[in-house]
DNA sequence: GGCGTATCCGTACCCACGGTATGTGACCTA
DNA sequence: TAGGTCACATACCGTGGGTACGGATACGCC
């Protein structure tokens, strides 16, 4: 037996118009607000601790209207992830490309980097949980496009030159400095000293890369089999 | 009303003794029981999918046993997560101190250390879902005494000699190398080519590591504010 | 050997939460 | 303005983690 339902609520908030239709832009609004609350929710509590009811209340819609825009919880949470990965992304870039130096350039990329680490959504839905949740498959395909490419470039910046490392040399160097920046930050955003911890990193980093270049300059090939 | 209940279980296997009793062996064969096909589960399917009732089925109990050994399921998967980090860490540590030189050390590490990652479920279990399940905290603290330890005392050994590194110093090489190595371990075990994929991370981080020494070994000092 | 007791574990149940089926009214189009 | 479609709301189900309770059995003691 149908209940009484109240009258269709109108979301207020419509800032541009990315579609012409009044609909579309409701639509847009509502889908926008989801990924808003999820992402705030996500980060705070975690994926699992964060049940959807709470963020359609959050959002001040049900779950239908969830389930209209998301096939289920792990899509919302994708959702989330991109827009996080995203925004990160287009801090660092922002910084790159200042400098003349391609090591100065890398190191500027780093700093960067740590920042956007150390930022809560990042440290949590990106770092902790992405893994675990997406897959890492799923996990890898997303950052391989984002900011892993971000690194890629760096590398190729500074030990690639007239081709001195072959793709699959690259991305070994791209993976252990991701993987070693990414560990660095989390360190940093738990210490009790978040500001020195990070200059700490910069300078072990500075040393590794100081390293590399002596090796560079000096003619050193990097190996290759 | 009470129902007819079969007659209670015995655990036939019981290897040595480790609790002089019958009943302390028949309540560490269940616990071990529970434990293992968890560690399989959880490496299988993750966290998430695995139900508890899997479990409990898979080690021919019930959730009273379970509930009675473990306060919870992430009880359970923390036992798992030392099992697995503690057997990983006996094989990296029985192919140490084999070399006289501790660069050369460092490096066997390496290998082993990339060995163990590549495991399934050191893969699954601590790297992937240890953070996201446990928590950050947690997870740190409970690698701070296992595979991490290990890393410290290896960089301890290059670039700490005679106290040229201080405190904070060791530990943010530490935590940049370990996170290189876990991630590189990653990519080094879904590469199509794992083997492959290993001898490039050795060159890669054998470079690395070139460039550290010949900055140490030329007096290059490790700055430290 | 008899007996109280603590340990170990089985059974039945609760309920939170992800997901689904179905309907309804507001919006676009003609 | 009439029909169709879209963007949701509502009610419901199944699963699964967690709990309350009780019974069975091994152990310590006499």
């Amino acid at each position: 037996m149908p209940v009484p339902r109240p009258t269709q609520r109108l979301r207020p908030s419509v800032p541009a118009l990315p579609g012409s239709t009044r609909r579309a832009r409701y639509s847009a609004a509502t889908k926008r607000s989801l990924v808003e609350v999820a992402g705030s929710l996500f980060t705070e509590q975690g994926y699992a601790a964060t049940s959807l009811d709470s963020v359609v209340a959050g959002a001040e819609v049900t779950k239908g209207a969830l389930y209209h825009h998301f096939s289920g919880k792990q899509a919302l949470f994708e959702a989330v992830f991109e827009r996080v990965e995203a925004d990160a992304c287009a801090r660092i870039r922002a910084v790159l490309d200042d400098a003349e130096d391609p090591w100065d350039n890398a190191l500027a990329g780093l700093r960067a980097f740590l920042d956007a680490v150390r930022e809560p959504s990042y440290r949590r839905v990106v770092v902790q949980e992405g893994p675990a949740v997406l897959g890492y498959e799923r996990f890898r395909e997303q950052e391989e496009r984002s900011s892993y490419a971000i690194v890629v470039d760096l590398v190729a910046s500074v030990l690639g030159r007239d081709g001195a490392l072959d793709e699959e040399m690259l991305e070994t160097f791209s993976r252990i400095f991701f993987g070693a920046m990414s560990s660095a930050g989390e360190a940093v955003s738990v210490a009790e000293d978040p500001e020195a911890a990070a200059r700490r990193v910069e300078q072990a980093i500075g040393f590794i890369v100081a390293g590399l270049r002596t090796l560079v300059e000096s003619g050193v090939e990097v190996p290759n089999p």
